[in-house]
DNA sequence: TTTAATTACGTAAACGTTTTCGAATAACCC
DNA sequence: GGGTTATTCGAAAACGTTTACGTAATTAAA
């Protein structure tokens, strides 16, 4: 009765050629109706479905995007992926993870072992530790790629983005109009374009205002949590800023812990503004001002973006699309 | 100079059959020293690396795992994921995650997607919408699968879980310490063996207090944010609880903005507590006393368990492997 | 009626590996 | 030196599809 069910099995229990079962299954023109319907019912009786890699071997598609990101276990990746998800449902793709941890070797090791026929294409969110912009010059010529949100500007290719620029100056105006006039910045993102467009707008938002860049109000980020706990506290003794300004979501927690640590009181004593995706944000003591990134939509954009690609059309579409960010307003801004 | 550059090209490049050189880049014993190396010292020049499809339908093996959860933006997932990827990348495997939004038609259709030589093995944490433990059943033959944290109790298969019974009855333990006498239970997981245990360990840790268990107090969770916000806020104004056990991190947002809505104190006039991968616990408003799951380690021992069942290793060893969650007790509780 | 076009299907090659089996050479034993 | 055993490699089949091409039957056009 059983015994792996293939297509040759089916080609013999209906008496026809496996050229026409395999036609019949991709809904050739070249089969009658009548031929059809026997195929798919039997495939459906037998739970049929083609072997991936056969089918894949041959016809050199795979059904199969991957995506790398630095680190899943982060709200703004999480979401992405999800969004990316729907979209590859849709087009019956299957979605290979790859996490990079900020690590640029692992990067390309990990998107070296897809070009071999692994994936149609790849979505990608590149680590922060090194600007390789060669590497990936020659590889968007190589696959299908598309970037979203941590991107290489001056490459020729895909990139899904969002208005960084513009929310942080937005978003310092916000602490300025507020009353702080000793904004600390805590800089994340290394040189990616979103880690310097973050930190131009905040500090054009100063200087908009008359307020002079100080660069020992600007704290780099740190991988180990410790540091960045340490080097905040040591910020507040040494400078007094009366608000810190994060561009990353990492440091949101060190940065409560060392107001609590020093008694610092948000927002009277210091206002906090961070980007963020943290479900949370609401519930912090107190509620934290975000930047909010679209996530879901990124990863949604990124995905149909690429599948765009696959599908050969809107090439000439525009190669960047940039979402809004929204600043949602809380208590630890006080205003 | 460039043209795809397969086995065949390697072979005569080398001047030898496309079969030693499978065999050299495959380590075999039958290949000398000399010849291996110069085998892998032209693959590396050439960039080489097989297939993945051609090796795959030859050798029936994928060097890819699937990853089968609810929803990938909940801490718990997105943790016990990195946990799995650790493991996975170690042995050299590919990820495929599928989200089933606690969907169980298409739990169902993506798992059967994969039936037909996809993926290696299976890692699964099911839905909590339906028991369908028949189809697991029947799945188990078919393929290696390792359930984590949400399994079915009754299957003879390879679980990695919590001491979820334990913890319950410990935290419940906890708010009655407190001071509690009218804890409600935030329900979720549905008809899961977890679900079942949290409830139990809270029930029988009532009952061994001489606390009497009121049904009234039992609170559905349901897959609406504003139906469980408004549930909550019922639940307050009809039987006045002094204490909100969740066994869900989903309940929080919605318990915290509840209390505020009601003007209700935590932990004065209700204490919090709920199972929790959060990492923003600790800052809430007040801070959220947590059962914290080891969910970076589920998903190590999960990925570790599936490899050794790949490795036909240790098929002898116990199939069930419990972990400890943590109870961590801060500010929401009071005491 | 003849010819061309259309429809519906089959034959067989191809995709790039892995693996079985056989063969050739070298090494060893008595 | 005959026979056995290692060692090292190659020829060819196989994995399960897809697809270029051929062909027979039917239909349409002339």
């Amino acid at each position: 009765m059983s015994g792996e069910v293939n297509i040759k099995r089916l080609a013999q229990e209906l008496n026809i050629s496996i050229a026409t079962v395999s036609k019949a299954l991709n809904d050739s023109y070249e089969i009658s109706l009548k031929t059809k319907n026997r195929v798919l019912s039997l495939a459906k009786e037998l739970n049929y479905t083609p072997n991936p890699a056969a089918s894949n071997l041959r016809s050199n598609k795979t059904k199969t995007i991957a995506v790398i990101i630095p680190c899943i276990a982060n709200n703004f990746f999480s979401l992405a992926i999800k969004g990316i998800e729907e979209i590859a449902r849709k087009y019956g793709h299957h979605v290979l993870i790859y996490q990079t941890h900020e690590d640029t070797e692992m990067e390309m090791s990990f998107t070296n072992s897809l070009l071999n026929g692994r994936v149609d294409g790849i979505l990608t969110s590149v680590s922060s530790n090194e600007y390789n912009s060669d590497y990936y010059r020659d590889l968007v010529k190589k696959i299908p790629l598309v970037f979203f949100d941590r991107v290489y500007e001056s490459l020729d290719a895909f990139k899904i983005t969002t208005d960084d620029y513009q929310i942080s100056f937005t978003a310092t105006e916000h602490l300025i109009k507020c009353g702080c006039l000793k904004i600390a910045y805590l800089y994340g993102l290394g040189n990616l374009p979103a880690g310097r467009a973050r930190f131009s707008g905040y500090k054009d938002a100063l200087n908009a205002h008359g307020i002079s860049y100080d660069e020992n109000l600007v704290l780099n980020y740190s991988e180990d949590e410790d540091v960045n706990l340490d080097n905040i506290k040591k910020l507040f003794q040494d400078q007094y800023p009366d608000a810190l300004f994060s561009s990353i979501e990492e440091f949101i927690i060190p940065a409560y812990l060392a107001c609590n640590y020093l008694q610092l009181q948000i927002p009277k004593d210091v206002k906090i503004l961070s980007f963020s995706n943290m479900s949370s944000a609401k519930l912090l003591n107190p509620s934290l001002t975000t930047i909010t990134q679209p996530a879901f939509e990124i990863g949604n954009e990124a995905a149909k973006c690429l599948f765009k690609i696959l599908n050969k059309r809107g090439i000439d579409d525009d190669q960047n699309i940039v979402l809004k960010s929204s600043l949602i307003k809380r208590a630890s801004t006080g205003c």
